[in-house]
RNA sequence: GUGGGCGUAGCUCAGUCGGCUAGAGCGCCAGGUUGUGGUCCUGGAGGUCGGGGGUUCGAGGCCCCUCGUCCACCCCA
């Protein structure tokens, strides 16, 4: 292979699955309008500065950030995500709150690729800022699960957890490396790495040598303050009245430092690789600050395409759209034929494609079935002397002559009765 | 970044101990069918065996390097 190929981590997404994916994000974004939320495209890249506030001690910033210095001098980054450039937004352009924004797109981070993570992916996802109200929590969860369900996907579990608010959470980190620090030797080397950079993250490990450990660790519930633990049984009564099946997990803690309150993950339990998480979100008071906006709430969630769509393939569900047009023109008079006929068709409202290079009937015949055509047109010299015009059905192989007068409305009887 | 598996036709793969001109299925093209697809039959095109170096009379197969890919870890969507 001497020609280019696709970068590593990177991909083409070829037809049909290219057909898929917008189709995902049509329905995604049908269902994000329905709750009244509103498209918004961030920008690519940023400047470094804003994914920095995803967290100083988190993997996406310390080691898989895409940034680079551009020609002007500016240290900026391609998107690792996309809230904190939501969150930018904000900031920027300070629109009324409350702001509903759905998005769709390609994040990148440099990892090392394997089945479902790739240094190019795509996520959609919502976010809902301005009100810190419980019911935002629980709308915007009830819009991902909605959206599962839109897809055809039954095997996707909840779970939810809460961080407390910001000094429940300062105070909470503080007793858990306490306890960690007391049980350094108990711990995994991995564990005691990420200790280090960032104690909430052992929680997360599931390997058996910490199992131990993490069991008996403190528990975030138990330093969550009034406010707080309020906020979060409404969010948890909410789900339970709108039928959202949900377990509260404890140790879900998340991989982005921003978070507060309200967090939460879905997995496929159709999936049995590394990665089953398909999505997740929470919320993030003090982002929008922190990126130099207003004191603004949020809460928001995004799912990766990738995966969903793993999770669809194992549970048999959306698949990619039939790209079939309706009619196929044949054409063994020399082609001039074919161009004025699919363009009647397509004025007419019809879906028309033909051959090309002055084919056999046979080859072009062939080509048509591979289409997926429903009704053929057929040209051949005796129609065109005759100003007539063959209509063909592709599954039953009834076909009729007709005036080429009568081209359109022949095809549309074949078309409805094969339907 | 760490560890392991795998790179042979467009795709999925076979290729024995290192030994003739590198194969199969599918797909593609053409013919069988002088105007008609799907099934069937026949034929054809298509290969730098990922790349480079080495060992050898001889390498798709062995050794080294390299690139890619997959899987696991780390982490995460």
């Amino acid at each position: 292979m001497s020609g280019f190929t696709t970068s590593p981590g990177t991909r083409d997404i070829l037809p049909p699955d290219a057909g898929r994916w917008r189709a995902f994000q049509d329905v995604f974004g049908e269902v994000a309008a329905s709750h009244g939320y509103r498209y918004l495209i961030p920008p690519m890249f940023e400047d470094l500065g804003v994914f920095l506030r995803l967290g100083e001690a988190t993997d996406v910033v310390t080691k898989e950030m895409y940034d680079f210095e551009d020609k002007g001098g500016r240290r900026v980054a391609l998107r690792p995500e996309q809230t904190a450039s939501v969150c930018r937004a904000f900031a920027q352009h300070r629109p009324v709150p409350p702001w509903k924004v759905w998005y769709a797109g390609p994040n990148f981070r440099y990892e090392k690729p394997q089945q479902g993570r790739y240094r190019q992916f795509d996520q959609v996802g919502v976010e809902l800022l301005g009100p810190c109200d419980p019911d935002a929590d629980a709308e915007v969860i009830a819009l991902a699960w909605g959206f599962y369900r839109r897809l055809g996907l039954q095997q996707i579990a909840l779970s939810v957890n809460t961080l407390g608010d910001e000094g429940d959470l300062q105070r909470y980190t503080a007793v858990l490396q306490a306890y960690l620090a007391e049980r350094l030797d108990e711990l995994s080397e991995e564990s005691r790495a990420t200790l280090s950079r960032n104690p909430l993250r052992v929680l997360d490990s599931k390997r058996p040598a910490d199992a131990a450990v993490v069991a008996g660790a403190p528990r975030i519930v138990d330093h969550v303050g009034d406010g707080a633990r309020a906020h979060f049984d409404r969010v948890l009564a909410t789900l339970g009245e709108i039928g959202i099946p949900y377990a509260v997990e404890d140790r879900l803690v998340r991989g982005l430092d921003y978070y507060r309150h309200t967090t939460f993950e879905f997995v496929s339990t159709a999936l049995d690789a590394a990665h089953v998480a398909v999505g997740g979100g929470g919320r993030y008071d003090g982002l929008v600050e922190a990126l130099g906006g207003p004191p603004t709430p949020g809460v928001g969630f995004a799912l990766g395409l990738d995966r969903t769509l793993l999770a669809c393939d194992a549970e048999g569900c959306f698949p990619a759209p039939d790209p079939s047009v309706d009619v196929f023109v044949v054409d063994t008079t020399g082609g001039r034929e074919a161009a004025l006929v699919a363009d009647e068709l397509r004025r007419a409202g019809r879906s028309a494609d033909r051959a090309y290079e002055q084919r056999s009937m046979k080859s072009q015949m062939k080509i048509a079935d591979r289409s997926g055509a429903r009704v053929a047109v057929i040209v051949g010299t005796d129609e065109l002397a005759s100003g007539t015009i063959v209509v063909r059905s592709m599954k039953s192989g009834e076909q009729r002559t007709v005036a080429r007068s009568e081209m359109v409305g022949a095809v549309a009887a074949f078309l409805g009765g094969a339907a």
